[in-house]
DNA sequence: TTGAAAGCGCTAACAG
DNA sequence: CTGTTAGCGCTTTCAA
């Protein structure tokens, strides 16, 4: 094993000092154009690299974030982080990946352990746990001890900082809309994700456009499903109860689960059923008949989260307006809708 | 902002060095009670931590780990991912991630960044354009440094280093035999990566099948796919120009496609066509009808890499022998095979 | 044009 | 029991 060499070693084979060898290689006009030469000739000879951990001790930063995922297995979790690591390497970053599993603990000890000056920052989106927890004291003292947060996606008023989240209420609301208009009389609602906060607006956003449109909101058709639950020991039955004409998923494994399950019913599609479920990712696209769906444009949440928080480490000001950017949703009209015409 | 509290603030409240409070706070033996009691409780109030930077540059050890993927919109290796952070997380090791997106140029540039001293050791799978390219010099030059690598699923011969491989000539192989054993007689071999080591290795694993089983090796049975090409407009004569009665495809998105191809055809699956896929994700299992995989144990794979790099550099022995781990993979019947009773 | 010294935050060997 | 000193690798005054 080679030992990394250092401006030490470079110093001792041309008896100079430190600063000198230090000062010849950030290029200062300090030093003679020969010793530079020299200098500079040997360090790119032996792939000198300036340590930079020694680097981020004297600037107290070190060109590094923190990404917080509740479960990347979630195709648009995936899709923002690979928003946030492309800017981030345009930028000069380097990512340093969590996973909290939707758990309150995880998020809680992650948030401590990176808080030691590894990071100059944080993207998070909260885990279920936390959201339902409440408890955002984690985040709000990294906030405090002068660590910027972006918080994307599954977000809290609690907490003061920069945001980007997508306009879920909208989302559902034209969703159920075009439900409506396209001949469907009872739409359910079907949601594994109750718990968090862009389940929450989803289901706001569906019961408007319910009321905006003259139709009663029938607490019946809503189906909140525990991922523990055996999700079809719940959804025939449900289907069977009431005349359901449509469903809207708030998200993507309820959509495919429940295509599926209608499917299988022999219920034709979209003749007698209508699906449109959250959350663009692959299966939707690829699953017979393909569902319709509503994007959230993952990769760009991911792509502005990372610029607003690169932006504001470079920036000089201290304290510059936090923002909330909110990006919209398409709906994308595949095989389980009627088209409108 | 708060300043972050250091040992320094600690000394000056208590009038005492900084030694004292260092020993204090790792409960030395040699500082008294009363005093360690103080400042620990001091420390505790205000919430010092340790700064790690300061840490990592006096133990040389970042308890950091660089993990070089060449594009996580892939199940597999989304599955790796996952099973790296856990068992990093579990270890107290942190996560550096980085996307090649199959570049031999990234690969390389992300290397010579990250050498710089944040990272105690890489996890890498290479990309397709290193693979092509046949280029490892970044590669060595990080373990002559020092920098332990092991490499998962896409590796190489020419560096020598840890490494954890799927067995995908045996999965392969023992695919294409059941193909054979449940009575198909042309089976078609559909390669998106020819460019990458593991499809080679799952193509040499169908030829082989078919010759101990006393089978012709048809070339013009494989066709191989450029991911710019339009796979339809490729697939469609190429199933019809041959009679063609099984498909073993080497990777997920094939599968797939295929898969859509032959439903739309009319073709009775499995029985006019069966059809193998490699990599289990969610896709493969939700598709109607679901196809039949060969699974890698993405997961597993992960673990046991993370496992093996950071044991290595848990190890006081310089020099243990490395490893190469094999996993095994199992096919999983589903409705694109007959199966074999 | 070069170098000595201080310091980023921390630990450890050695004195007192 | 506590403190002094040196040093991890680097930059940056300030002096020479």
């Amino acid at each position: 094993m080679k030992q990394r060499i250092t401006l030490k070693h470079i110093a001792k084979i041309f008896d100079v000092s430190i600063a000198t060898v230090s000062k010849s290689l950030n290029d200062s006009h300090e030093i003679s154009t020969e010793t530079k030469a020299k200098i500079q000739e040997y360090a790119k000879e032996h792939h000198y690299k300036p340590n930079s951990i020694a680097l981020s001790l004297l600037n107290k930063k070190t060109k590094t974030i923190g990404i917080i995922i509740p479960n990347i297995l979630n195709s648009f979790f995936v899709k923002a982080f690979v928003g946030m690591e492309k800017v981030a390497s345009e930028n000069g970053f380097s990512i340093i990946t969590c996973i909290t599993n939707e758990s309150y603990e995880k998020e809680v000890s992650i948030m401590e352990l990176l808080k030691n000056g590894t990071l100059d920052g944080f993207i998070i989106s909260l885990s279920e746990g936390t959201q339902v927890e409440q408890d955002f004291s984690h985040l709000s003292n990294a906030i405090n001890e002068g660590l910027p947060i972006v918080m994307f996606d599954r977000v809290t008023n609690s907490v003061e900082c920069d945001k980007v989240i997508v306009d879920d209420m909208l989302g559902a609301y034209h969703a159920t809309e075009h439900l409506i208009n396209s001949g469907c009389k009872n739409i359910a609602l079907i949601s594994e994700i109750y718990n968090v906060s862009v389940g929450k607006l989803r289901l706001e956003g569906y019961k408007k456009a319910l009321i905006d449109n003259g139709r009663a909101v029938n607490e019946s058709l809503i189906l909140n499903v525990n991922k523990k639950d055996d999700f079809d020991v719940l959804l025939n039955p449900f289907l069977k109860s009431k005349k359901i004409d449509a469903i809207l998923s708030l998200d993507e494994n309820s959509a495919v689960k429940a295509q599926r399950t209608i499917v299988h019913s022999g219920m034709k599609i979209p003749e007698d059923m209508s699906i449109i479920g959250f959350t663009n990712g692959k299966l939707p696209r690829f699953v017979t008949p393909s569902i319709s769906t509503i994007t959230q444009h993952g990769r760009h949440v991911g792509e502005v989260a990372a610029q607003i928080l690169i932006d504001r480490l470079n920036s000089e000001e201290e304290d510059s307006e936090y923002v909330t950017k909110i990006i919209k949703t398409n709906l994308i009209e595949r095989a389980t809708t009627k088209s409108l015409n």
